[in-house]
DNA sequence: CACGATCCGTACGCTACCGTACGGTCACTT
DNA sequence: AAGTGACCGTACGGTAGCGTACGGATCGTG
């Protein structure tokens, strides 16, 4: 039996899953509605207009992608195992495309929110390392360039190269930031 | 006195421009044809299309911002002194929206270009880090990180972080990857 | 049963872009 | 002066998406 209806959160679903796939870009209103099985009409009667389905979404990368992130990572007790508990966390997330997000924020409208989940990501990680004795301004440098990494890793990824297979490869990025 | 024709390379010259502006995505014929004060006729006479135009852009990006950095490295004597002209010449070097290449490459057809300049990339910066010792797996490791660390801060360079303007950054980034 | 609210499909107009057809201009030749 | 080829403008058709108008269906409730 098929769907009797499309409620806002199947579109939000499936909006999301579009992003992870292919980025923001890839949230339209006219394929997800034929990929629903759904029209238009659907839409804006849950939604005044697409930018409205893109900040949901963004809403959604939020807290799955950094809330949840730093929710595990907090499980730890020592900073040092928050430490490894936050690589591990982001190693073993599927971020897929989501590394387009900050390539195509500003031309979406949602810049100033992924500047705020930047900022925390950076404050956070910034944190562990003072509380591992690092001097203040190195841990936020180096916590610049943590998330830089991750997001480059992710770029990389898009084009499909081999050596991002490596296992070691999220022990030697810990490593390069403790060291 | 107005320009007399748009020749080939003037078209160039606009869509690289517009790609380092906005990524490739931005390298559309129409836009840069008002953008020149000239119309699809003269496009069409100098390209078949626009991924005629796309490739010559990912050329130009191949030896402008790889060729060229390697080549200013390899002014350098020792080992040492290559990888720290590495580092400073990607440091100086203005690669504004570049970044975003990675994400577009596949949906523009210039995906091969992109993972054929990266294996370069990686395989360069490889060679001068097991030439200073390191182990061969590990400098590959290094290396991916490495680059995958620029392409993040070009990421983060996007939606304009505050903390990337620190110039000790790179001297951070560096000690990272010699550590 | 009736009726209002909720929800959705269809059809439309609008914009932006790609690519093509075709005619016109201008500078050299011969 | 006529011809030729390089170069470009205009006009067109085609596609894809956004947003709106509006009519119809369905369902709960009095």
């Amino acid at each position: 039996m098929v769907k009797a209806s499309t409620s806002r959160d199947d579109w939000i679903d499936a909006a999301y899953a579009a992003f992870l796939r292919d980025g923001l870009g890839a949230v339209r209103v006219e394929p997800l509605a034929r990929a629903l099985g759904a029209t238009k009409g659907s839409f804006y009667w849950h939604f005044t207009d697409r930018a409205a389905l893109v900040d949901e979404v963004v809403a959604r990368w939020e807290t799955e992608q950094t809330d949840a992130v730093i929710t595990l990572a907090e499980a730890g007790g020592t900073p040092r195992e928050r430490l490894e508990g936050l690589f591990a966390a982001v190693a073993a997330m599927r971020r897929d495309a989501a590394a387009l997000l900050y390539v195509e924020a500003a031309a979406h409208g949602v810049g100033d929110a992924v500047v705020r989940v930047t900022r925390r990501r950076i404050d956070y990680l910034a944190g562990l390392l003072v509380e591992l004795g690092q001097d203040p301004d190195e841990a936020r440098r180096r916590s610049v360039v943590a998330l830089a990494t991750v997001l480059g890793i992710d770029q990389l990824r898009l084009v499909r190269l081999p050596d991002l297979a490596d296992p070691a490869l999220t022990a030697t990025a810990l490593a390069m930031v403790l060291a």
